[in-house]
DNA sequence: GCCAACGTTGGC
DNA sequence: GCCAACGTTGGC
């Protein structure tokens, strides 16, 4: 099993916007970088443990614990030439990007905000914690996921 | 809104 | 293969 962590801009996509999806449950669509392709289309599998984390805001945090809810397959809007992320390099036959599907699990008890995750000595390494991180779908080592469920005041519940 | 850091594109 | 231009991300 391997841990995750997501990046929505909440006016596009929030925390919230995926719990009131059906089944809790969203295609995450639309992700161009060839970085998060190849972790979602190899690595990432259904019941992987998933930080879901809202960029650009005043306060940048990681409010929900989700989960990876189906295997890797081709992502439909690279096809679609009214999607904003249309992609006409794409070829059915030769998808260039993949998607999974991402399940809520539940909210933290409390957001962890990137500046506290900053002052902890044994998060350093995670590439969310890097200047100017921009990797949207990134591993997180386990110890280091466990670490953010427990300064969100959570137990390992559900996860471990 | 600013701006640094990247990733991508495309001319050469 | 180089590298400038460009677009995007995302903290601040």
């Amino acid at each position: 099993m391997s841990f995750w962590l997501i990046k929505s801009r909440p006016s596009a996509f929030s925390w919230a916007d995926l719990e009131a999806a059906p089944a809790r449950t969203t295609a995450w669509a639309g992700v161009r970088n060839y970085q998060a392709r190849n972790f979602m289309r190899d690595r990432m599998k259904p019941g992987d443990p998933v930080l879901f984390y809202h960029s650009q805001i005043p306060k940048p945090a990681v409010i929900g614990l989700a989960e990876v809810a189906s295997e890797s397959y081709p992502d439909p809007t690279q096809f679609d030439p009214g999607h904003r992320r249309y992609d006409p390099t794409a070829a059915v036959a030769e998808p260039r990007w993949y998607l999974v599907e991402i399940r809520a699990v539940r909210q933290l008890e409390r957001p962890v905000l990137l500046r506290e995750l900053r002052e902890q000595p044994e998060l350093e390494g995670m590439d969310l914690l890097r200047q100017r991180s921009r990797l949207s779908v990134q591993p997180v080592p386990p110890a280091a996921f466990l670490r953010v469920l427990q300064l969100a005041g959570s137990d390992a519940g559900g996860v471990s």
